[in-house]
DNA sequence: CTTATTGCAAACGTTTTGCACGTTT
DNA sequence: AAACGTGCAAAACGTTTGCAATAAG
């Protein structure tokens, strides 16, 4: 494993695309890298969706919504892997599937899934922050973050169930 | 998605080897299967390692305990599920490399881990289990179950990348 | 003797990579 | 012009599966 890591203190919060993509441009700027048709495309297909989304669906939506873009699957992972260093977005890791991406917001949150239909629901609770606090100090360890998934059956699919 | 799912009410405690291969042999019993020389080289494995360990990890592992054996990987892997499955052992799911398995312990647990070397460790917290109850509740969720990872940089990188 | 399990290799789905070609700066 | 990014196809990775052979009940 290598030995670069970040400490989770820059959230970002989107609230429209311009100052998305002026964020981006920064960084884009900053790290010496080229802002190209592609990058762009993601970018603003993450922030029209605003769901917790597949490397692969991301690439189909693309392609829905620019249908003569060529912007392979490569692009989209390679891109996806920029955003996420970056703190653009943030990713939860499915037991089922693939990872799944979501646009960072300003607060952090957490995720409680179902089981059954794998239909994912966004929580916040100010007393995970403190535990994540008090845990890592009381073994030694200096908080770079956490994630904490909640699994469960939604209210639909029990009634579902019970029929 | 399919519908089946477990409530997370069974939890099994192995203090000896005995003890744990009697609830096995029960289980398989009960669902008529079949105790093989590979199921019980796997499990006494993992009774003997009680680490966070790969299908492939585990793999090397009987095969260096047991030279002779030739235990396959697939049966590996088709031997954990069915140990997940009946509650002898929980899995996390690693950002990088492979799902972890770890034999099931009386208490649920979380984990803490390091980013720079990948150490594992465990924790529990009651507030954990109370946050999960009330979150769900308050979103129409049946509990399953949860699963939370800390993110950080243990004391050991800490002083490693203060030199 | 019936049924479940195994090892193997092939298939799978997701992700990464090497490379020649294109694009951005 | 230099440097970086791209698409493609191939490879890599962890995992599952089909199947004929084997072992357990």
């Amino acid at each position: 494993m290598q030995t670069e890591y970040k400490i989770e203190t820059e959230f970002k919060c989107f609230v429209d695309y311009r100052t998305l993509l002026l964020d981006f441009k920064k960084i884009i700027k900053n790290n010496k890298l080229k802002f190209t048709r592609q990058r762009e495309q993601i970018l603003r297909e993450l922030f029209s969706l605003r769901t917790h989304i597949t490397p692969e669906e991301l690439y189909q939506k693309i392609h829905d919504s620019y249908p003569k873009s060529k912007t392979g699957i490569a692009t989209v992972y390679r891109t996806l892997l920029l955003l996420e260093k970056e703190n653009f977005v943030t990713a939860i890791v499915s037991e089922k599937d693939a990872k799944r991406y979501e646009l960072a917001s300003k607060a952090h949150h957490d995720h409680i899934i179902c089981k059954s239909c794998g239909l994912i629901v966004e929580f916040s609770n100010d007393d995970v922050e403190k535990i994540q606090e008090i845990t890592a100090n009381s073994l030694g360890f200096k908080v770079v973050g956490h994630s904490m998934q909640i699994f469960g059956i939604c209210q639909k699919c029990q009634e579902k169930d019970n029929l």
